[in-house]
DNA sequence: TGCGGTACTCACCAAAAGGTAAGCAATGGG
DNA sequence: CCCATTGCTTACCTTTTGGTGAGTACCGCA
């Protein structure tokens, strides 16, 4: 799921390739409604490290699902928000949370943890 | 994006971790018209190995997601197919699989692949 | 003068995911 | 008897992913 795979094999393939990765879908749903800079998605992703935060945003970015912008200021401030690609992925992916709350009480007592 | 993972801390999260990784996204849709037997797949599915298919079959059984049916016969016969749990998870795939067609030429593009 | 806040960057390591190749049990056919 | 078929299992290895902790540049403030 990094930042290169070639041709896939069908369109959830390529999805998934987009949006796959432990962080990737939380970092979407935390710009659901707006932009964020890099310190509020940091605090608001616990347990997530710097260089993974960066990490995946940068290829969000390149897969142009977010937008990037610097404010030069005195503390800098960089702001992050979804591009139109980015929105519709969002969407996108709201069966699949639905899905994931109505089974999550199984899907936690399967598992061990 | 293994057999275990602890409280997830939202749907899409939890949702992730069971249809996560390179090949379950396929299987799922291999699946989605019916029960197909484990050579069938592996045949399908090109480039996984019989190691990996078993593994990704084990799992989706272990998180309820697939069915498997046994049948002592003279070659070996098992047969894989979806439970009301993944039939609704393949449903709840189906938007995330038609943004992928859509913007498949856009991410092919924009890397290196 | 040195401290804190912001947004990174880098080097290094550990864990997980994925791939390769071989072997195995059961049995029917040549 | 030997081979092929089917559905696995096992050992070993490489690649990818994720995590830790340190360091940097910029500035304002006390």
């Amino acid at each position: 799921m990094g930042a290169k795979r070639g041709p896939f094999s069908c369109g959830l393939d390529a999805a998934v390739a987009v949006v796959g990765g432990k962080w990737k879908p939380l970092i979407l749903w935390e710009l659901h409604d707006g932009a964020r800079r890099f310190g509020e998605l940091r605090r608001s992703l616990r347990g997530i490290s710097e260089k993974m935060l960066i990490q995946q945003l940068r290829e969000l970015e390149a897969d142009g699902i977010v937008h990037r912008e610097v404010y030069r200021e005195v503390p800098p401030r960089v702001e992050y928000s979804l591009t139109e690609a980015g929105s519709s992925l969002n969407k996108a992916l709201l069966p699949l949370g639905d899905w994931g709350e109505e089974h999550m009480d199984h899907i936690t007592a399967v598992r061990g943890a």
